[in-house]
DNA sequence: AACTTTTCCCAAAACGTTTTGGAAAAAGGA
DNA sequence: TCCTTTTTCCAAAACGTTTTGGGAAAAGTT
């Protein structure tokens, strides 16, 4: 059943060494038996021992993420779309992705730690990117090979995937402007956390644009833990203005929240008010009106990390490796001239 | 910064075979020197290197999974909690959790084989469980540790966790029925899945216990790739029938699809049709009205799969190892009497 | 005091690979 | 033919643990 590499090399009459070499496909081995090797490993369903090979190489072939549940980040396909590339990739080179699922910030460094200083991978994935973000620092101290998917505030040089959320948000805004909205509104994410920051820029740089003005009481900002609940509140809020907005950007996350205060303001999407999602959910496509969303794409993203992170640990500059990808913008039935 | 155990017992002036007794708390290693060994491994930061001691242990100390997107299976917090509930236990038994993502029923194949055959894992969790599950023989066939969360048709005695559909959706239907329902529709999980078996079943049993005859009008069946499209076309077609439902029992996750098309037939949820789903979705509290539903404890429910798990690698017998967790009820507003 | 038992420690082997550093045999060059 | 180079193979070491099988010293027993 499972046959070792000492076994194989008695079956041949060669020596381990040999076997080994051949089946690596070094030159110092005769062609014919390397065929010869390669043929019998086959036919006894040979596979090396990842653990005695992984002592020997000095490597774990192994990678680690982790993931926390308060932040929504499940919902839907996103981030599993992401985790899908990721794993694939990581697959193809022969390693292995291990999972930590930990319930807060805290549980996530330590669960991080775990796996940098046990020795238990070569590299880590990080998600969810705060402004400061204490693991980023952890990890540069160390000199640990990682990949950020988002950035940080962060002055050394480290490798990251990012998707230009200031253009999706300016795109999105200037669109918007061009329909003849003057007044939208911006839905953030939670702050403390580096994407809303990109929305904000790519906003506020789509307003100036377009030659609109900033009204700081038309911008928001929703919780993590709770996206339906916050957004609901501040969806109401945004419309006690005397001069509401005829359209809201935001994170289609908290799509729900805003569905439902606006039904409770009687404001029908898409009609009495623009809708523009970031991620284009189930949600997004099933909900009619149907949402017009900025779509990330995320399981090219996924594979991009990993393949970096493959060069990263092979010791290359991780400064040389920094992607900002676009974001494409699907337009549905939320996002007409303002009435 | 990573001492090994050969330079931590030259510090100590010991022999590493002594070093590696005292910290694993051997009987045969004076308390004195355990101490002091103990506080030098603590002082110097040391850690086994976890792949040198899985090669001499002959284990991978690795557990893995495999996941696929299209099952909307990350839909909310649901999975997300299960996996939680896993991965908290995995680490806590010094194990690692790998994770595969699969595309489709053919790569969740390929992916369990490459780790069983791989020798990467010490046993497999099964999520999304068949009626007629190819995975389920496979492992059996070559007595390889698992555990599913879920059941199958299988003769053989094997491991699992599974929740109670069966109790939950009689407990529903009786709950209705009592409340003065005649008609109580099913839209029912994919066929081909073995939760919807259970559920149907509960579903039947509930029924007959209150006396109400079955009408296969009113059961419905829904797909994973696409639960809001689908419930949302046999919620219409339910409501053409001459004697439509008053009550509808579904999964949590296909809830935009009936919502939508309640909408369009100008029906009001909670009133003109009473809803109960399974699963506890974000969904679920944050509408208006709030949808009652059954909740599975899906942390504990993993916390279990793992325990068990555990118990099935030390060599226990897997017949042994049989759970069906019980379902709660939460009623909110979703659930009225008929009107 | 002589023997037996208990306590405490360690050298060597083992886990299954890959890498290092040759060495024998074959081929090429003069 | 003799020397050099190339080809092809392999024995031994190494990766960092844990386990095996003692063995010396200390403590008990008579």
């Amino acid at each position: 059943m499972t046959i070792n590499l000492k076994q194989l090399s008695k079956l041949l009459k060669l020596s381990p060494t040999t076997v080994s070499r051949a089946l690596a496909d070094y030159p110092d081995v005769n062609a014919k038996t390397r065929a010869r090797v390669k043929q019998m490993a086959i036919q006894q369903g040979y596979q090396p021992n990842p653990v005695a090979r992984r002592l020997q190489k000095g490597k774990t072939e192994t990678i680690g993420i982790v993931i926390t549940p308060e932040q929504n980040y499940f919902s839907d396909t996103f981030f599993i779309d992401l985790l899908s590339g990721i794993s694939n990739q990581i697959t193809r080179a022969g390693y292995e992705l291990i999972l930590g699922v930990a319930s807060d910030e805290e549980h996530e460094m330590q669960s991080m730690r775990r796996m940098v200083e046990g020795k238990r991978v070569d590299g880590m994935i990080l998600t969810l990117i705060r402004e400061q973000d204490p693991r980023v620092g952890y990890l540069l101290d160390r000199d640990f090979p990682f990949v950020l998917y988002g950035r940080t505030r962060e002055t050394r040089p480290y490798a990251f995937v990012d998707m230009d959320g200031k253009q999706a948000f300016e795109k999105a805004c200037t669109y918007l402007a061009g329909l003849g909205h003057r007044r939208i509104a911006l839905l953030n994410g939670e702050p403390g956390f580096m994407f809303p920051v990109g929305c904000r820029e790519g906003y506020e740089s789509g307003l100036f644009l377009s030659g609109l003005e900033l009204d700081p009481d038309l911008i928001r900002e929703w919780k993590h833990k709770d996206p339906s609940q916050s957004s609901y509140r501040w969806t109401l809020e945004l419309f006690k203005n005397d001069n509401p907005p005829t359209a809201i950007l935001f994170q289609t996350e908290a799509v729900n929240g805003i569905f439902k205060g606006l039904d409770e303001l009687n404001l029908q999407p898409g009609k009495d008010v623009a809708l523009i999602g970031y991620d284009d959910l189930e949600i997004a496509r099933i909900h009619r009106p149907s949402l017009s969303v900025l779509r990330p794409q995320a399981r090219e993203a996924g594979q991009r990390v990993v393949n970096i992170l493959m060069e990263v640990i092979k010791g290359e500059d991780p400064g040389k490796f920094q992607e900002i990808h676009q974001v494409e913008m699907v337009i549905r039935e939320t996002s007409p001239p303002p009435s």
